[in-house]
DNA sequence: GGTGCGATCGCCT
DNA sequence: GGCGATCGCACCG
């Protein structure tokens, strides 16, 4: 498009109007090895393994799994124990093999994808374009992972904005809330998931975990789309299949997809939910039906 | 609101 | 050397 401007150049130095302590910050970053830190974050560390999944709930098959991240948590906590919380409204299921979409299409191991082929539960990091990050977590199957690609934000608002203001231009907009995690690179970036991260156990690891929301039931399946995957057009008849699965109607939803709506809406009338309320920037939204 | 485009660099061939 | 499981921004309607 000629004549268009075209973005400038981020000012990483601006972190936005929310402060937050520059020594906080630093704790988010990576730091540790696995497990070092786990006998210090006893307080709070304790208090959440009843809430943790275990390795039991990551070991069954790429779909399943994805399907049964939505309504999950993702908690991400720091030495000092403060905590990062977002309920997972979107994934993509990766199945490896056959799918030519995936990393790991044709059975191919690499350095990078490795995380891909270990046990389920393991996290899989890996660098896109070159400046974004990506988390998945492997599930049963030869290199299967799923993708988590949104979120909505239940705790440590002011510092996921913070964290993500740090790629954005001087006096942007503040985000909504239901922009700080809707999309893949913008989770990472909003729970400082950095790259070492990669081949941990979400099953085990002392600074990230996943609980069950104990004020959020299942979804039901009529709550679920399955739509197509996005960004994997060049990938043939992979391209269309259904392997995005997300919470209908849910804002954080990072691209709705109207044609596979309107099919599951086809199989199923009831659609109860109202997520509207998570739209303001500090509303709660109850996701309970 | 939707659309188009460039940034930027690790990974793979 | 080419591409990519993305993002933020300007522009348009």
């Amino acid at each position: 498009m000629a004549g268009r401007k075209r973005m400038k150049k981020v000012d990483h130095e601006n972190q936005g109007d929310v402060k937050v302590c520059p020594a906080k910050l630093r704790s988010l970053h990576c730091e540790n090895a696995p497990g070092a830190e786990t006998e210090q974050l006893s307080p709070y560390f304790k208090k959440h393994q009843q809430h943790r999944l275990g390795e039991d709930f990551f070991n069954q098959p790429c779909i399943s799994l994805a399907k049964a991240f939505l309504g999950k948590v993702l908690v991400r906590q720091y030495v000092d124990g403060t905590e990062l919380r977002g309920r997972i409204v979107e994934t993509e299921a990766y199945l490896g093999g056959e799918d030519k979409a995936s990393h790991s299409a044709g059975g191919k191991r690499t350095e990078r994808n490795t995380a891909m082929f270990m046990k389920p539960g393991t996290i899989y990091v890996y660098p896109i374009y070159g400046i974004y990050l990506c988390m998945n977590v492997s599930s049963q199957g030869e290199g299967a992972a799923v993708l988590l690609r949104s979120l909505e934000p239940l705790q440590g608002q002011p510092i996921m904005r913070q964290l993500r203001a740090a790629r954005r231009r001087d006096g942007a907009k503040p985000l909504k809330d239901k922009e700080l995690c809707n999309g893949p690179s913008k989770l990472c970036q909003a729970l400082n998931i950095p790259r070492c991260f990669d081949r941990r156990d979400l099953a085990s690891d002392p600074e990230v975990w996943l609980e069950k929301d104990p004020q959020t039931s299942m979804p039901e399946t009529h709550d679920l789309v399955a739509a197509s995957r996005i960004g994997v057009e060049s990938h043939g008849e992979w391209a269309t299949k259904p392997l995005r699965f997300y919470l209908r109607g849910h804002p954080c939803v990072s691209v709705v997809n109207k044609e596979a709506e309107r099919q599951a809406l086809s199989t199923s009338k009831t659609n109860n939910l109202d997520f509207s309320e998570v739209q303001s920037d500090t509303g709660q939204h109850n996701a309970t039906t």
